[in-house]
DNA sequence: TGACAACCTG
DNA sequence: CAGGTTGTCA
């Protein structure tokens, strides 16, 4: 099937070799290379179009694309995170100390109760904290503050919480095993040769077949995975490894406070003449004291969930305790704390609650340290930012392919969950185009921004230590509340177009004049990451201009059929990576190109703008920009043409192009207006062929044909000569522009 | 009829 | 330079 379809595409191809209006149809032949190379490729891509696989279809040649790809892996195991989230607000601390929790419980029966009551209790709390940031830490930190569940409330959450975390190592699981089943599936791209007769349904499938990963990048991607996985699992052995410590701390303090009970409680047996409050006073003394005595070291790397377990569990012992509950009746206060251990209870109360949030925002700091510091170091090894041409990101036009705005927020749901991080981390516009540079320009950004404007991740430690919720709302905007786990936290920072500037942003985006802010802003950081990127493809010689908007002006005349969703999401969250859209560097590119091709393949595009991810849309942009050159080139000819006929010029052998020459200059102002790239002389060559080409047929009269062009059109459509490699290269404008 | 280049217009 | 139209070809 594919060695038919690639016949037939072949013969196509050179059937399509035909002239249009006087032309060789070039870009048709071009077209029927592309199709045809396509096919090829993409046969031996990920053929999966479902929407788990934009993640892993969005690999890529480039390395900066590769670190896209973690980026987005990790993103979306996050996602899934947030996704299967049971309740929103958990973030991945709680979601260890809750699996420890349990695994503890399960160990130890007189503890479990406590422990599946912290682990109700304590996602209502984080619900809370995440349903309002403006909860202080203490009351989301305060165990006490929240009304004990019942026993089958607390079974029934513990219940969901297991199944909730099946589900989302089952989804990860599955998202994994998803990309490599490449080429399974070639058939399908098969179908991408047939010409016509599909509907605009039909179409928009077989445009996201269309989008595969050729198979080095499937391998390279593997690799990716393989290794992703594989620092996955380091992770999770270290997280494993340290909740463990403070598990086996915990229950070292968990024997002391029971010696401490068991032993008060033997006291008071003995001596019946202690009175309950005596004896509680005593407890909190000498919890006190073994608090207040006990080293920072001790009480600090406890596991503050655990501690929290214990001591409510200490509370409910008391609640229980026959006679107990009489005095209690009377005392509502909001802290059973105080209201138990009365006069003595605040200071240690006080004690406690400090303990507990310096405890707290240890692990914090442990945790968010461990997650935000892997980004930095590995990002760049996984993927070095080396230069890969044929940037392609499937995840342009292939499974981002939705129609509808529900359809992407669902995507968005499962696998690219607009969260905060997103939020500032993407540049918010709604049509933006999304993956607009290669992923090692973003780390390299990322870094940057991290310096620029973003707050060193040291100093998240002090946000964490608030809210890890009200940190992150404070980078979304208002309307936004997601809830998202608290390892997504640290990417903001180390998001490689995440620049903080766009936080900021974000909180005007809904402004038509913000969006375009936006936009240029994206431009702008896309050409500051070039900057900062030896092999990245624009120039950052070139200021941004105000043609920035090319690429949404071309999104909104190609890409009518929305082909490419990603590029329309506001939350585009691929936006940062990939360069879907042309910037003015490409159009300079192109420009410089015409010096030594007029009739440039798709194909060739293809090639020498590797940078961009292609699809029809920006197939059909570049085209039409060299229809645009073609279209003031022969102008200029016919101009010139008939200005020497009339300045009495009667043979061509007087007709040449030299660099001083009017046309010339016309030319090269249009082309090269910057004049900093030296004209092939080649060009001079064909431009003096083409005026005389004009010349002759204007003295023949010629002109008198509507059509008389078209003749001069063969011939010029076949001098078009070799593209140097220099242009293969994304930063090709730099390096020739240095020269 | 789809695709494409030229052409026209703003 | 982009949007739209027209003409040609397969």
């Amino acid at each position: 099937m594919p060695d038919h379809d690639s016949t037939a595409l072949l013969s196509r191809q050179t059937k399509r070799r035909r002239v249009d209006i006087g032309v060789k149809r070039t870009v048709g032949t071009a077209s029927a290379f592309f199709e045809k190379a396509r096919a090829t490729f993409f046969s031996a891509m990920n053929p999966q179009g479902s929407d788990h696989d934009v993640e892993y279809s969005v690999v890529q040649h480039t390395d900066g694309e590769k670190s896209n790809v973690l980026r987005k892996l990790l993103k979306r195991a996050n996602s899934y995170e947030d996704a299967m989230m049971p309740f929103p607000g958990a973030t991945i601390i709680s979601q260890l100390l809750k699996n420890n929790m349990n695994k503890n419980g399960g160990t130890e029966p007189s503890f479990q109760a406590s422990g599946l009551s912290s682990t109700g209790s304590e996602i209502h709390q984080e619900d809370v904290c995440s349903n309002s940031s403006r909860d202080s830490p203490q009351e989301c930190l305060s165990p006490f503050s929240r009304p004990t569940m019942s026993q089958f409330d607390m079974d029934r959450l513990c219940d969901e919480h297991l199944r909730a975390k099946r589900a989302r190592v089952e989804n990860i699981i599955r998202g994994m095993s998803h990309s490599p089943n490449v080429a399974l599936r070639g058939n399908e791209n098969d179908r991408d040769g047939v010409p016509c007769s599909m509907s605009p349904r039909d179409s928009y499938r077989e445009n996201k077949r269309k989008q595969k990963l050729p198979q080095q990048q499937q391998q390279s991607f593997q690799q990716l995975v393989s290794a992703r996985k594989e620092q996955k699992r380091e992770e999770r052995r270290q997280l494993k490894q340290q909740l463990e410590d403070m598990q086996k701390q915990l229950r070292q303090l968990q024997e002391k406070f029971y010696q401490i009970y068991d032993s008060t409680d033997s006291e008071n047996n003995e001596d019946g003449n202690l009175s309950e409050d005596s004896m509680r006073s005593e407890i909190i003394d000498r919890r006190a004291r073994d608090s207040v005595g006990r080293s920072d070291n001790e009480m600090f790397d406890l596991d503050p969930g655990q501690f929290i377990n214990r001591a409510r569990a200490l509370v409910r012992e008391h609640e229980l305790a026959p006679g107990n509950h009489r005095k209690r009746e009377g005392m509502k206060d909001k802290n059973p704390f105080h209201n138990i251990f009365h006069p003595e209870s605040k200071h240690l109360a006080e004690t406690l609650k400090q303990e507990l949030n310096t405890a707290m925002s240890q692990v914090v700091d442990t945790v968010v340290k461990v997650f935000s510091a892997k980004p930095i170091r590995q990002l760049p090894q996984v993927f070095p930012p080396l230069q890969i041409p044929q940037a392609r990101f499937a995840i342009n036009g292939e499974n981002h392919n939705f129609h509808t705005t529900n359809h992407h927020a669902q995507c968005f749901g499962d696998v690219i969950i607009p969260n905060p991080l997103d939020t500032f981390g993407s540049i918010p516009m709604p049509n933006s185009t999304d993956q607009t540079e290669a992923l090692p320009l973003v780390v390299r950004k990322n870094s940057n921004d991290q310096s620029v404007s973003g707050p060193p991740p040291g100093n998240h430690h002090v946000s964490l230590h608030q809210s890890p919720l009200s940190a992150a709302a404070s980078f979304s905007s208002s309307s936004f509340r997601h809830p998202f786990p608290l390892p997504l936290m640290a990417y903001p920072f180390q998001n490689p177009l995440g620049a903080p500037s766009s936080a900021f942003q974000a909180k005007d985006r809904a402004s038509p004049e913000s969006l375009d802010l936006t936009r240029e802003t994206t431009s702008l950081r896309t050409k500051m990451s070039t900057h900062h990127m030896s092999h990245h493809p624009c120039s950052p010689a070139h200021p941004p201009s105000s043609t920035d908007g090319l690429s949404l002006s071309f999104i909104k005349s190609e890409c009518g059929d929305m082909q490419d969703m990603s590029d329309i999401s506001p939350y585009s969250g691929s936006a940062f990576y990939m360069q879907e859209g042309l910037s003015p560097n490409h159009l300079k590119k192109a420009k410089l190109m015409f010096f030594y091709t007029r009739y440039p393949s798709s194909n060739m595009l293809k090639t020498y703008f590797s940078d961009v991810k292609f699809n029809r849309c920006i197939t059909s942009q570049l085209i039409k920009w060299f229809s645009n050159f073609r279209e003031f080139y022969y102008i200029q000819m016919e101009k010139y043409a008939r200005q020497s006929i009339n300045d009495g010029v009667t043979s061509t052998e007087e007709l040449s192009i030299t660099r001083d020459c009017e046309l010339y200059r016309a030319l090269n102002m249009h082309y090269n207006k910057a004049n900093d790239f030296e004209v092939p002389e080649r060009f001079l060559e064909v431009a003096q062929i083409t005026l005389r080409e004009f010349f002759n047929a204007i003295i023949a009269g010629k002109d008198v044909d509507p059509s008389w062009k078209k003749a001069i059109y063969k011939v010029i459509c076949k001098l078009d000569s070799e593209v140097p490699e220099i242009f293969r290269s994304p930063n090709c404008l730099q390096e020739l522009l240095h020269e």
